[in-house]
DNA sequence: CATTCAACTAACCGTTTAGTTAAAATATTG
DNA sequence: CAATATTTTAACTAAACGGTTAGTTGAATG
């Protein structure tokens, strides 16, 4: 049962964080969600509560992904280049659906995110800071601010990876401005992001 | 009268900006942003038309402000490093309440985003290109892809200007795990920003 | 067979929200 | 001044929304 039951939310929460990633909090409707997972609404407060409680769950369970596969991909490099590598690495490929609740918890100015999820965030920027630090203790990088490389790296990958419409739409209006620079994949643009930030840490 | 109704609407619009910086267009309340202005909401459906145009009058005006400012910084400047500097630091400088803005419509896929304003987003990426390409013909840069370039610098922007919140609900949360690298100004972490992607740059 | 209990459901409720209206106030003009 | 056009207002509406309720189901328990 608890097992079954675990089985279940996980369906509901895969199918709420789309909703969220879409709508946003405030945009997505409890309706909608209920019925996308196949849920009677009365089902779904049952089982998790109120909306702010999905969400919050949704949140973390997205984000708990996203640091505990980027853990183990940096766990398993060795040495400074290839664990920046890997992280970068990894945080492209789970964002998943992530991407667009992170933006928009950002811009709420984080209402929304609960502590256990703010650990994580904490979790991952120190896990950055102890590469960075490790290369430049070994000399194969200089010193830099960590934090910022941070707000680069986590920037720009979850901005190319939520801006692919708007990117779109653009070059549909304008065709001639367009190369086909714009249109990689997040894994090419994430080894691109490894290559300049390597060049940015560069002694 | 078409001059004291302009100001009017300017007053209005940056009050607007202000309520769909932090809430979102679905989270603003239309009353709110009324009251907030100082009008009754009827004036303000009168002046302006529906929520969404008045969404997209705001998010044009806060859009538009950014690509003058930075295109007259960029104009000044004499060489591509010293553009590529002006580039960043207009961009941080007048980024004002554009950041939220910015990263919920790449959450929400563009769906806000007006023709007119998508131009200027076009223009802003177009103006890093031609710096770039322009450093890389005169030996100062090597090519790179100019597009995730700009979503690092754009990204990584957008992404300091708005998470003070955050940084500081971790900081409360981890007094240890939190130094001054992470307390800078958006000025500061500009310059940063510009010195890394100078490294990033480099033949 | 009677009871219990978690899981579920259809229908409903009170509130909130974007948007409207009709009339009063204010300015503009002939 | 009178007439006309523009603004502003309080009050209102219809619909949407988050959340609740009373009641059902079906299996386990005794």
């Amino acid at each position: 049962m608890s097992q079954e039951s675990r089985t279940d939310n996980d369906q509901l929460l895969a199918v709420a964080a789309e909703e969220f990633a879409r709508k946003g909090l405030a945009g997505a409707r409890v309706d909608a969600i209920a019925a996308a997972a196949g849920l009677n609404k009365a089902t779904l407060y049952y089982r998790i509560g109120d909306k702010q409680a999905l969400y919050e769950a949704v949140f973390e369970r997205e984000l708990g992904g996203l640091i505990r596969e980027t853990e183990a991909a940096v766990g398993t490099a060795v040495g400074a280049k290839a664990q920046l590598r890997a992280f970068i690495g990894a945080v492209a490929a789970s964002l998943g659906c992530a991407a667009p609740l992170l933006l928009r918890e950002v811009a709420d100015g984080g209402s929304g995110i609960p502590d256990h999820a703010l650990d994580h965030m904490g979790k991952l920027v120190g896990l950055l800071r102890q590469i960075l630090e490790a290369g430049a203790a070994s000399g194969e990088f200089r010193p830099v601010n960590p934090f910022v490389i941070h707000m680069m790296i986590v920037g720009g990958l979850n901005l190319y990876a939520a801006n692919a419409p708007i990117r779109e739409r653009v070059a549909a209006r304008h065709p001639q401005g367009v190369s086909a620079a714009h249109f990689i994949t997040l894994e090419q643009a994430a080894g691109m992001m490894y290559d300049y930030i390597l060049g940015a840490l560069r002694p």
